[in-house]
RNA sequence: CGGGGAUUGGCGCAAUUGGUAGCGCGUCCCGCUCGGGGCGGGAAGGCUACGAGUUCGAAUCUCGUAUCCCCGACCA
């Protein structure tokens, strides 16, 4: 048994591991800027896969797509104090153009919330124009101090929608569509387990009312914030001024709402989904489900067609280098995190079999060319499935219920993981946990029950367990 | 923005008290191989990130600049 590895170990040093999965397995690579990465065609096909799968619920929701420009003007950042202040340590801002300083800078967006709304009551002054039901695929920019590939980068890609409604039950009941629809994609797409739920007014958005989010705990035992889904009120809108003529004929600001997901969910998806021997992907977002590797030097060409015919509907490679020995193929491969390889040689020709390899649990297997296709189709839902039951097991094995802040503190400092907790919603009180623990307040679950708690930091009165975890 | 580390063929690294740059991988050619990163032979490829300084002599020492990575505070 050979024992070299091509890959760094994942339990040893989780980020050295981290950047070597992602460069290995050719997702990315680092941009001559700082902060920014190359999205190679591996990696951008597993970012297409979630446009594919999220732009499907989009649609379905009415929601239509459409594009704004990457630059604002600045003033418009700065009509909502809230959000200004939230952004501005981050802006990259365009002095010059055309050879010439411009009179007004431009800001690369950070998020389109203010170019979009300012659009938006271009198009309106009545209610029979609401709701309006707008997305946009798009990158922004934010000059973040610590970059991280796929998890923290200065520019990155993302879908961000922003709806306006006549009444603010309307607009709630799109938030919380948009964070069931992300929580869909991590679940049903990218095989993550989270906890969904709504931030702290510390924590949420820079000009929202309220934030939701879903989060998911990463290997190492912190929090990655997986999505948002802002409940905005009408704080936009009486910013720029916007008003609509309601059904009595009186003017009325119109509720809004923004939500968003980005390549972001990609670094999760690999932090949690692989090992040491390379990434593992769910068969709903591999690009390649099934990878077929050809004893090299061994005539098949028949067989395979054989075989491919009962691939119909799946996403097959046949990687026919006659470079590469068949060693070479299968760690690469592995790598890569494809789901499913099927090793094919005259052995199997002659005995009208496979040999199945599969990545999750690294168990060959020989499989009938009769019930190939049934069998790849089981075993590639059993992937799916047996990958989100372990993060979700995981992450109930590593939540805990605490009501000692002895406890807490030892939690934060050992192995750390989502902490369930009583918190009086004193802000001041939240700053101290962080001081102390490095632990924030994650996110109050949607599912959280109303209980007579007393707050584990200061002992006051408190009616909800919330979740605590420390940040990526 | 603070702390640490780094920068040497395409990639990953080495070079002892300062002495004139070497190895692995990859690439190209030839032959044998091919069921878990095969083997032999041959070849190409570097004013050692940039700029000063010290020295008979600098990849190595000093100062400066730039960029990247990691760890913290801020964030999708």
């Amino acid at each position: 048994m050979d024992t070299k590895k091509f890959v760094l170990s994942k339990s040893k040093d989780i980020a050295s591991w981290y950047n070597d999965i992602v460069l290995k397995a050719e997702l990315a690579d680092y941009a001559p800027v700082k902060g920014c990465m190359v999205i190679r065609p591996y990696g951008y096909a597993i970012w297409e896969a979630i446009q594919i799968y999220l732009d499907q619920l989009i649609k379905n929701k009415g929601v239509k797509n459409a594009y704004f420009p990457m630059f604002i003007p600045e003033d418009f950042l700065n009509k909502e104090k809230e959000h200004v202040k939230g952004f501005s340590p981050e802006l990259a801002v365009v002095t010059h153009g055309g050879g010439q300083k411009l009179k007004e800078k431009l800001i690369l967006r950070p998020t389109s919330e203010t170019v979009m709304y300012y659009m938006y009551q271009k198009w309106t002054n009545s209610w029979r124009q609401l709701p309006i039901l707008i997305n946009q695929w798009c990158n922004v920019v934010r000059w973040e101090k610590r970059t991280y590939m796929f998890l923290r980068t200065t520019e990155f890609l993302w879908q961000e929608g922003h709806c306006a409604h006549l009444t603010h039950p309307e607009s709630m009941d799109q938030v919380l569509w948009a964070l069931d629809a992300y929580q869909k994609t991590y679940n049903n797409l990218l095989a993550l387990y989270g906890i969904a739920g709504v931030k702290s007014e510390s924590e949420k958005f820079a000009g929202a009312g309220k934030s939701y989010t879903f989060e998911i705990l990463m290997p190492n035992g912190k929090a990655l914030q997986a999505c948002t889904s802002h409940d905005l009120g009408q704080n936009f809108a009486k910013a720029f001024d916007w008003t609509v003529a309601d059904k009595d004929g009186k003017n009325t600001y119109p509720w809004q709402n923004s939500w968003g997901l980005s390549t972001r969910s990609i670094g999760g998806l690999i932090m949690v989904q692989s090992d040491d021997d390379g990434l593992i992907l769910p068969p709903n977002v591999a690009p390649i489900q099934v990878i077929i590797v050809p004893i090299p030097g061994q005539k098949l060409d028949s067989y395979l067609k054989n075989i491919t015919d009962k691939l119909v509907g799946l996403r097959y490679l046949i990687d026919q280098d006659e470079n590469e020995t068949a060693g070479f193929k299968f760690n690469k491969w592995e790598i890569k995190g494809v789901p499913i390889r099927l090793e094919i040689g005259q052995k199997e020709a002659n005995q009208n079999q496979v040999t199945l390899y599969r990545r999750d649990t690294k168990q060959k297997q020989t499989v009938s060319l009769d019930n190939l296709s049934s069998e790849i189709e089981k075993i590639l839902k059993d992937i799916q499935t047996n990958l989100f039951e372990k993060h979700k097991k995981f992450t109930q094995d590593n939540t805990h219920t605490v009501d000692s802040y002895d406890q807490f503190k030892k939690i934060m400092s050992t192995t750390k993981g989502f902490i369930s907790a009583f918190w009086c919603q004193d802000p001041t009180c939240e700053a101290q946990i962080k001081a102390d623990t490095k632990a924030t307040t994650r996110c109050l679950p949607i599912d959280a029950k109303k209980e007579n708690g007393v707050c584990v930091h200061c002992g006051k009165t408190a009616s909800h367990r919330w979740l605590f975890g420390q940040s990526y």
